[in-house]
This record gives C-alpha cells, structure tokens and sequence, in this order.
DNA sequence: TCAAAAGTGTTATGAGTACACCCATGG
DNA sequence: CCATGGGTGTACTCATAACACTTTTGA
C-alpha cells in the first residue's frame, strides 16, 4: 500500500510527515482538577490510555483541527483552546514519523454531556493520578501543568474551568489545587474582588455550608478587556512557578 | 515527479506534509534592535525577504532542525533558542503545504562574524524597519516581538543579547528599545542590581562618555538559577505587555 | 445550640515610583 | 573649566501579607 499523500512535490527532495494535533483537556469538578483521557483506539498500544487526538486533515489549520478534536470529544464549541508546543521527536511515534502540535484545553465540566465511555472510552482521571499514558504524553501532560500554572499567574483564565455561576469559596479551591497550596481566604477574596471582574448574584450556593456563599459572574466585557492584564493572583509567584 | 517521501503508510487514509522551521533572529548593537533577515533563494517570491528557514530532515529533532539552520546562516552554536509557535494555515505557503514551526533566537550580536551577504544574503534590519517579508512571515515576526516583551518582563533573558561585558547604561537602553520607552536610570539600576545577578567589573567603558561606565558580567550561575523567577524589570507591565 | 463554612478589618512591611544633585573626566 | 553622561539617596504611596473574630443557619 502505498502512502495515499503521494502527489507531485513542489518542493523537490524533501521528505513528508504526518502531523497530528493532541488536546490536554482539564476540567474541574469543584473539589479537584481532572483530566480527560481516551483509550486508544488504534494499534499500537490499543486499549492504552492517551490524549485525544486526531490527524491534521489536508485543508484544516492547525486550529482547526483541535477543534475538531475537542468537538468530537465533547460535544462542546467555543472552548478555551491554546497551542502549547509542537512536539517532534523523529521517535515519538514508532509506528510512523508523526508530528505533533500539542494544544490545552480548559472546560466547564458540567457542559460535558455526552456519555464518556461509548464511543472514544474516554474518562476524567484526577489530575494527581493519571495513568500511564503511551508514547510522549506523559512530558506534554508536564508541561501543559506547567503552562496552565504560569498563565494563570498572569491572566485570568481559570473561569474557564467555572460554570457560569461560582462562588468566591469555589474559586479559591481551584488555585489552590493548580497550585498544590492553600492561601488566606481574606486575602484571597479581596485580591479577585479588586479586579472588579466580578458581579455579585443575589442567590447563595448553599451546597457546601449552612450559611451559603453568594454566588458570581463573570463580567465578561471586563474580561475580555482585561486578559492581558497581570492579575497576580498567586502570591509569592516566584516561588510556586516552575 | 512523485513524492520523494513516499513510503509504505502505516497510519493508512492520512495526508502526509512538509515541515519547516523558521527563525526570527534578534539581535542588538548597542543602539537598536535587529533582525536578521535572508533573501529567499527558492521560488517563489525568490529575491525576497524572509526569515531564516529550512526543512524538518528525516531523522531530526524540531530542536535540531532550529539550531541546524541557525547554524548554518550564523556559525554560532549554544544560542538561545526557544519554539514559538507553530504556523499551520493550509494556504500559508502557496508551493505546497507547508507546516512552519516558529523559533526566536536571541543572539549577540558581536559574535556573529561570518559574511552577512554571501552565501545567504542574510542582512540585519532595525525591527522598526523591517522590508516586506514572504508568506506568513509577517505574523511570525509580530508573534516573536510580542513573546519576548512578554517574556523579558518577568526573566532575564535579554542578556541573551548582549556581549559579555556590558554597562548599566547598555542594558537600561537595550530594555527601552524592546518596550519602546524610555526608564527613569536611578529606578532601573536600583532593580537591576538588587537581582545579584550581576558582577561588576574593574574596568570601564569609555566610549559613551568621558566619565565611563563600569563594565558588570553576568553571574551564570545565578542566572540560570533564578531564571525562572520573575524579575519584573519593567513597572506597570500591564500597560506596556501587549 | 452548636458546628461549619462565609465573610470582613487592621496593621506592618516592602516594593515601586517620583524626584534632584554630585561625580568623573576628556576635550 | 565645563559639558556630558554616570552614579547615587530619600520620601511617598500603594500593594502584599499576616493575622482573628463575627455571622449565618441547618441539623
């Protein structure tokens, strides 16, 4: 069988790769933060657990196709998706010389319908106890974590990971599972309060207290505007990044 | 003429491409921002400017393929070189598609003694004054500005750019050329000293002014200790980021 | 009524910033 | 001796960080 790419090459004497594009999807389920993982559906290594990914096709941008991937996955559109690295190893994939542009995902876990373990067996792991995961998974799952607590240092995408509505208590939690630590809860909520991104709701999330937390929203104009901001919502980040 | 990168396809139904990579070349002269540029030697758009680029070999690292052609347009070795991005648009080059992995490379400019015209055509461009370049290139360029003002607000990498003796002074204007600002000098050296980082020297540099200005060297060892710490070299670094 | 989580206020310390003068020297 | 760039010191402001008590209410 011969290679279904071959055609008339333009720029002559050069050698032809696939490329594919893996997505590290993180959710969070409002205790801890989780990743999503297919079970490989392909030989090698079938039955083993990996990222979800899928070949670049022949008219897609790179874009594209990890939106592609993600909206095969999950059924979701319009995700935070950000290209984190190519990956090129000649080696990285033994059956046949593949590229790889690895992207991370963040997304609301509760808009996560579909069933998980029908088509692509896929399943949330606990970000603390991932499988094993085959060829370089493992290094690009490292440094999506490492990316994920850099820019969220930075700029505040970890809304992304919220539903709509949260609690002040909810998103405490979540930076301090991405930062493996604890912070002082008054200091935390005057810090987020003060980049005014926040618009208090009327209603209490009474699930975790008998007092209840008053649920937020996001602004998302504020948002938007102020992405690029520097939040500094870590304390001490020099010594928790990296 | 048939795909010279034909073979036997193991992930069979999949399209196979090309894989460059690119550089975007900094470097400094004491004065301003550069960039090395080539003239293209392949049609198209042969004669014209565009970044220093080459094919993924067969057996080659992305990584590898960077320093390789670095390499070769340079003679330098052991430069700094970080990926950028990869640039997947389907029509991005018109020849035949092409996946392009971005790398910037920060260099001293000094040290770079081989013929600019020769061979390569390469020429340094103030960044200011950059002459219309090929395909994406454009893009590649505005990204790689971008990452290292954002990167150079919070690690000390633009001694990257600098020779290995330097004054305060150089340095003070080196950062005013990457945010296009100017500093006030009494604030700038304060931070930059209080870092450690830096070793003054005994001599001086007389030739900006007749009183001369201490030579300072990095200290190596601290630096890459402490360059994942964020340094915030430059105040307000929300208004000057992006 | 009490356990458990939510919410709030004060103070001390350090970093950032604005600002002005003296120093050294080649011409 | 003076023009030029190099080098330093101080005071103010604001953000950060440490710290403890009161509030609410379902069980």
């Amino acid at each position: 069988m011969y290679d279904s790419g071959s055609k008339i090459t333009r720029y002559p004497g050069q050698s032809h790769l696939l490329v594919a594009v893996d997505c590290i999807i993180f959710g969070f389920d409002g205790t801890n933060i989780k990743l999503l993982l297919v079970q490989r559906g392909l030989k090698p290594e079938k039955g083993k657990w990996s990222l979800m990914g899928g070949f670049l096709q022949a008219r897609e941008s790179l874009d594209d196709a990890a939106n592609r991937v993600l909206r095969k996955l999950t059924g979701l559109e319009g995700v935070y998706l950000e290209q984190l690295q190519a990956f090129g190893d000649p080696s990285r994939d033994p059956v046949e010389r593949t590229l790889s542009v690895a992207y991370f995902a963040l997304i609301d876990i509760h808009q996560y319908e579909k069933q998980l373990s029908n088509e692509y067996h896929a399943e949330w792991f606990l970000l603390k106890k991932i499988p094993e995961l085959i060829f370089d998974h493992p290094a690009m799952v490292e440094l999506a974590k490492k990316q994920l607590r850099y820019k969220a240092a930075l700029h505040p995408i970890l809304f992304e990971l919220l539903p709509a509505r949260f609690t002040i208590p909810q998103l405490q939690i979540l930076y301090e599972g991405i930062y493996d630590t604890t912070f002082d809860n008054r200091n935390f909520s005057r810090k987020v309060l003060s980049t005014d991104l926040l618009i208090k709701q009327k209603e209490k999330d009474k699930a975790n207290s008998k007092k209840g937390a008053f649920y937020y929203k996001l602004d998302k104009r504020k948002y938007k505007a102020n992405f690029q901001a520097f939040l500094n919502f870590i304390p001490n980040p020099d010594k928790l990044l990296m």
